[in-house]
RNA sequence: GGCUCCAUCGUCUAACGGUUAGGACAGAGGCUUCUCAAGCCUUUAAUCGGAGUUCGAUUCUCCGUGGAGUCACCA
């Protein structure tokens, strides 16, 4: 039985996206179920699209979300790019020879055939063929060269600088393929062009690449996105030139802005670093977008990714896209959000809080994790915490009740607090039954005691327990709280 | 437009050809409660249409319709 190898091959030209996270998950959901090895290709081929840095992000994000691939470039601690693996290099613009020899060997063959035609005929062309409607593809002009003639114009070429293409030859016929998600696909060769292989500046396409680096690599499954579907049969046409086996193909349904298209940057945050930009948690990022397409059954929505990885079957992926659904990304982040430690809410927040990390900050941090949905609502959050926020007096008394009496229960409260000592306040829930005995013992009402307990301590109508910011700002701090809302009520 | 793919609540989805078509998010209502959040309960909401196969179609087939993807020296 061979090794499950996947591999995740995309092109440098900008921050990670969200589609190319969910691939990269499935793609590791299946190497890893199987004891095989998921890969990293960088397929860097298009240089005027290459962005400086793109790799380093891409890598960045994959260490952000917990993923580890076995082969291909890693990010070492010094920033530099190294490779690992023995299939290398991973890096295609490393592998240029290689293509070069199999783009001469199709053509020796027969199977492939070089291309003198301008761009500009290229174009004429073209607009002719949709002025009459018809598909758009290579008529195949250069084709009917002799051997003689090519070599006579690549002659020509090289003496003056000009350049040609490689192209692939499409036979008659038809392809049929398996799609491990949609089924069987076919596609008549009449509707494939004859594209070109080897671009004029020595590099390969994607089309060549790819299929060269599956082959050579040993890639058993290649998962991506259904923008490829149609370009399917040019790989397997190629597979079969060369005499290769072909790999499972694997198509994922699209992700999808709300308005059902293709999510693009204008219709929808795409890249991978925004949603940590936003303050989401890697694990709910990859429960989110692992299961986007793919759901292991059973009414539960919360998975760890190891779970994934168990459950994970390509067979039950859907194949209809999905309208990214961000109400439930950020109930889903929350879900993680409160299940978090002190320590752990503190080391995720750090990054979004502008404030010095103190231990009151700490706690704040993780009393108010049930109560934001994001990181980055932290910051608004613990601002009551660090100083209290200047309020209207009157809204230190309970709706039940009157002035009078909320100035008389917290003089009452600053009495009682007094005599609570350090262990009192060493837990939310010894605070709460220490108060609520208070309250029983006084025979008084939740609601007078409370309202402006909780108010005076918080500032804002809306807030945690009193319990819990009693714990939070500390015996000290809560005294002269109730005392300037004492103060603010008797003027 | 050609080709290809897709089609269950608004959204994400579940349902060996036999279920009162299930769950989740969002919405509505309620309980709990000092407020918010959380939690719990209840509730609104879907098989695109039409034929066929079958004792029985969400499920299989065909035809429509709708949507999407793709048609570069980009991937």
């Amino acid at each position: 039985m061979t090794t499950v190898r996947t591999r995740l091959a995309p092109s440098p030209t900008g921050m990670m996206h969200i589609g190319t996270l969910r691939t990269a998950l499935f793609d590791y959901f299946l190497a890893k179920q199987n004891g095989g090895k998921f890969i990293i290709r960088i397929e860097d081929t298009d240089r005027e699209r290459l962005v400086p840095g793109a790799v380093e992000n891409l890598l960045e994000m994959f260490e952000a979300v917990n993923i580890t691939h076995d082969e291909g470039p890693f990010l070492c601690d010094d920033g530099t790019i190294e490779e690992r693996g023995d299939f290398g290099p991973y890096v295609q613009s490393d592998r240029l020879d290689l293509y070069k020899k199999y783009a001469d060997e199709l053509v020796e063959k027969g199977f492939a055939y070089p291309c003198f035609c301008s761009s500009e005929r290229l174009d004429e062309m073209r607009k002719a063929q949709i002025a009459i409607k018809h598909t758009t593809k290579y008529d195949r002009k250069c084709l009917s060269l002799t051997a003689e003639e090519s070599e006579q114009k690549i002659q020509e070429c090289e003496a003056n600088g000009d350049t040609y293409v490689i192209r692939m030859k499409v036979p008659e016929g038809s392809t049929t393929f398996d799609d491990a998600i949609r089924g069987t696909i076919t596609f008549d060769h009449q509707e494939v062009d004859d594209c070109i292989l080897l671009k004029s500046d020595g590099y390969p396409t994607y089309f060549l690449a790819v299929v060269v680096d599956d082959h050579l690599m040993n890639i058993t499954h290649v998962l991506r996105g259904e923008e490829w579907v149609s370009s399917t049969p040019k790989s397997i046409i190629l597979f079969n030139m060369f005499g290769w086996g072909v790999p499972i193909f694997a198509h994922l349904p699209l992700i999808l802005s709300p308005d059902k298209k293709k999510l693009s940057k204008r219709t929808g945050d795409t890249a991978v670093e925004i949603y940590f930009k936003h303050g989401y948690l890697a694990e709910a990022l990859v429960n989110f977008i692992g299961t986007l397409g793919f759901n292991p059954s059973g009414d539960r929505e919360i998975f760890t990714i190891d779970e994934l990885v168990e459950s994970f079957d390509l067979s039950k992926v859907n194949s209809g896209g999905a309208v990214l659904n961000m109400e439930k990304l950020d109930w889903m982040n929350k879900q993680y959000l409160m299940a978090l430690s002190m320590e752990d809410v503190t080391l995720r927040a750090t990054p979004f809080v502008a404030a010095e990390i103190t231990d009151v900050v700490k706690r704040a941090l993780f009393i108010e994790r049930s109560r934001v949905s994001q990181l980055t609502e932290f910051d608004e959050a613990l601002k009551p915490y660090l100083s209290l926020q200047a309020y209207e007096p009157s809204i230190l008394v309970w709706k039940k009740a009157d002035v009078a009496d909320a100035v008389t229960q917290l003089e009452r409260m600053v009495t009682f607090m007094e005599t609570l000592d350090d262990t009192a306040f060493s837990a939310v829930d010894l605070l709460e039954s220490a108060i609520k005995e208070y309250i029983t013992h006084e025979g008084l009402q939740n609601g007078n005691v409370l309202w402006p307990l909780r108010v005076a301590l918080s500032g804002q109508e809306k807030s945690a327990t009193p319990f819990e910011t009693l714990w939070v700002l500390g015996k000290e701090t809560s005294l002269d709280r109730l005392q300037s809302a004492i103060a603010a009520l008797k003027k």
